[in-house]
DNA sequence: GCTAAAGCCTGTAGCCGCTACAGGCTCAAG
DNA sequence: CTTGAGCCTGTAGCGGCTACAGGCTTTAGC
């Protein structure tokens, strides 16, 4: 693999869809390496960079915390024996978060759906909606 | 209606099931008007703010931001006409925000869902969550 | 009357995951 | 030689709380 040649944080920006002040976030953060710099005090990423920080992001798409991909990329990094296991198990428990929070969120809609339906319906009364907050 | 007896923040935290630190914020950020004091300090609510503040929580159980909070209360105040229109209006946009996150939640599910399975089938290559993670 | 415990007070800082400055430096083009 | 784009650091803000520290007040028991 020849040696990649060395972008600013503009380019690795455009190059993963991320944010500047965010790639520079992470790195306070210690989710990405502290990069060697120009002469100038700037940046200089490579390619390995790149593929780090577009793993992220597409793990941040998924809804994975910060910590949660800080354990990702550990578990990326070593091939040992269960890793995958262990990537598994933490992909799983996130999903147990996500369906949960899909079964709320439904709920709600549900409520809401119905406050409203019944808000539109109404025509003498007081306002159903400020109705159903205002009572137990 | 009796004049109400006056309790302390205490007591309006257990009617409500709201935090005491919760209550003092709400203060602070002016949703809840700041009460009479006691002698020594301490603040007295009465049957008002343990209305407006059950009010508030559910509003928030059903997810609305403090800000609409605010636009409910000031509209369940004043019995304008038009004010059900606006409430319902409201409820309407927050619940188009609810079930768009839904929709962005199911996504988010079927992918994870899949990348697990996928994941408990592989036996011998390496792993395919974090071979998602890794490719484009 | 005295002491201890429970409850209240203010003010400030932290959580997550960014985002948005201010005020300065560097670098390339015209 | 100047202009502008891009980069730098450091700090503060968002929402919606939550968690202190370090004090004061009130109540109960002895």
């Amino acid at each position: 693999m020849a040696r990649s040649p060395g972008i600013q944080i503009g380019e690795l920006s455009k190059r993963t869809g991320c944010n500047i002040e965010t790639i520079r976030y992470y790195e306070r953060i210690s989710l990405l390496p502290a990069p060697p710099r120009s002469a100038g005090r700037y940046r200089i990423y490579d390619n390995a960079d790149v593929r780090r920080l577009a793993f992220i992001r597409r793990a941040r798409e998924l809804g994975f915390t910060l910590d949660q991909v800080r354990a990702l990329l550990a578990l990326s990094e070593n091939d040992r024996q269960g890793a995958c296991t262990e990537v598994r198990e933490l992909a799983a428990r996130h999903l147990g978060e996500v369906r949960a929070k899909i079964a709320d969120l439904r709920a709600l809609e549900r409520v809401l759906a119905d406050a409203v339906k019944r808000c539109a319906a109404a025509e003498l009364s007081a306002c159903p909606i400020i109705d159903a907050l205002s009572a137990a």
